[in-house]
DNA sequence: GTCAGACCCTTGCGTACGCAACGACGCTAG
DNA sequence: CTAGCGTCGTTGCGTACGCAAGGGTCTGAC
């Protein structure tokens, strides 16, 4: 507490400052995703996961990236990818294609289905972000947990 | 939709700073979350989960709660806490105990051997959450991620 | 040319989770 | 007492994920 960085026992738990910031993020991380994955699912019958891969491939040039480009931005294994993609792909969101300078590798393609799907969900999916967690915080907020995150992790938040 | 805050089209996607705030959460999360479970696992082949639950009883008055009120603590739901149960308790970290109070309920209780596994985890774990995410934050940027949390979580972090 | 190693996507397998349903039990009203 | 309803923990079932292995492909050294 009244100690900023820490002549504290090498075991010492956490003091209540921090505990506060770990589990808040724990606890906000599990809330708001938890909420912004039913109202998808409720308006649109769209998971989250499938709704950030589509959203991935809206922002990507000609609506198409790579598998692997693809799982690290969605944050999913390969193998984890390759499966989402198949249920997107049944459901006509996206096709596969295969990619002609390296033959090793597939496109993930968005497809018009999915192009629609994707505008349709957009709306809740921001709307659920403003609501459940940009509105209760300030512009003062914002930064700070931009600048916190760029300490934790540099650069992910682009 | 009609934007209570902003002059903003009603589909206007989010702005630099909203966007880094956000992707930001999702991605220190999940980064933190892998690299504190795969300490945990390497150093004592616990997992993150497990730990979690031995950490709440290890909280707790007497070293034992009531299984719905550690499922809400841990985030799980109340099927996913009965099986992560099932397992500490067939590694002998924990034991059942019925409720002599309420018969309808029971307690998962810290056993010798869960109480030695929390404190030898415990190091790891707290180290973890210093290094990945408490050290890189200033004092400033605590404080500022709990008002965050409080503002759009009240509560969320006790 | 070709061979070893790295890379890309997929597949087999095991595991963890949530939802819905269930039986057991508590609580309250009548 | 007991009927009705809510709660607790568990279980059946379906699903999503990661790891490791595999086949196809690229690349660079020789």
């Amino acid at each position: 507490m009244t100690t900023t960085a820490k002549p504290i026992l090498p075991d010492a738990g956490l003091d209540a400052g921090e505990l506060a910031a770990w589990r808040g993020l724990l606890r906000v991380h599990a809330a708001i995703v938890h909420a912004l994955d039913a109202e998808l699912e409720a308006a649109h019958g769209l998971p989250l996961s499938h709704y950030e891969v589509l959203m991935s491939l809206g922002e990507a040039p000609d609506g198409r990236m790579r598998m692997c480009d693809l799982a690290e931005r969605v944050l999913l294994s390969r193998s984890g990818l390759t499966r989402l993609a198949d249920r997107l792909e049944r459901d006509g969101l996206i096709c596969r294609a295969r990619c002609s300078i390296d033959a090793r590798g597939s496109f993930a393609c968005l497809t018009d289905a999915g192009q629609d799907t994707l505008e349709q969900a957009r709306q809740t999916h921001l709307e659920g972000v403003r609501r459940h967690f940009l509105e209760p915080l300030g512009q003062r907020e914002l930064e700070c947990l931009y600048a916190a995150w760029e300490r934790v992790l540099p650069g992910a938040a682009r």
